[in-house]
DNA sequence: ATTTTAGATGCATGCGCAAGCAATTAGTTG
DNA sequence: CAACTAATTGCTTGCGCATGCATCTAAAAT
């Protein structure tokens, strides 16, 4: 994924990273617990703005997981149906829409974190292998990244 | 977008700051040329590959964009279809393809680079100001990256 | 001949955009 | 202040499109 400039460059090798990274735990996801890597971000933000005791409404957790409003509402609705998560109409504003995650929900949360680390860190492994993205790589981790 | 362990609170930024920044490109391009990031990206790659002199068959590009071969095709079959690169099977083994950037191609690359490098600034600069990116966009910067 | 590989295709699914609907807020008029 | 209208905001729905998976075909390779 070669480009123009040194700055475009970056970006390609960030994005082959990231897109290394995402279909890793998406297969790993999926065989673990049949959910997407999105489905799992939106199950994460809701169930930690649960345990800080706020509520997000369904706009701003669009905007956590950079998704489209439609797609979260169609997101949350699936997740709905699979028993993962309930809603409720906000009651100070009816327009609103606020999402609790069920115990179904902390349980396939509980088995889905363990299986996306394991294959986060299978990735990073195999991306400090590769060529292109071994700079990359080393940069973020010189850079105390992640963690 | 928060998470379970440092390693994948990390994953979590990264995923963010590359979400921004292909939904910005993405605007971009589409108003620039009508064309997607990865589309893009295609071209793009395809381009180098024949100012090197060297032909990639149809799953080496899939490779090198993240890509799944079926998608691939049809990437490639879409862009034929806009006259922007020409296919031909290869001659040594008659399973692959290869592909051939037109004039026309060449033409919308050279619109579409300038105006992904512009979007691709905005939304780094963007992300620098932003409390959950800005330790990863520093960590990038620091390190050379990009460029 | 069998197996393997490159690419194409049917199908189901998730996405973004644009339009729509309902609740809220701001502004106007009596 | 109350009542009405306009503009905004949060979410949903219709629709077309790109994607991945599984499957298929044709061409090497064994």
């Amino acid at each position: 994924m070669p480009s123009s400039t040194p700055f475009a460059q970056g970006w390609c090798s960030l994005s082959v990273l990231h897109e290394r990274i995402h279909s890793r735990m998406e297969r790993a996801l999926q065989e673990a617990c049949r959910i997407s890597v999105r489905e799992y971000s939106v199950l994460q933000v809701l169930d930690t703005q649960q345990t800080d005791d706020k509520h997000l409404h369904l706009k701003h957790v669009a905007e956590a997981v950079v998704l489209s409003q439609s797609a979260t509402t169609r997101l949350v609705m699936r997740l709905e149906e699979r028993g993962l998560l309930s809603r409720a109409v906000c009651d100070v504003d009816r327009r609103g829409i606020y999402t609790n995650v069920t115990k179904a929900g902390r349980a396939l949360l509980a088995t889905a974190r363990p299986a996306s680390d394991r294959a986060l860190h299978k990735a990073f492994d195999e991306a400090r292998r590769d060529p292109q993205l071994r700079p990359l790589v080393e940069a973020l981790e010189k850079a105390g990244f992640p963690g």
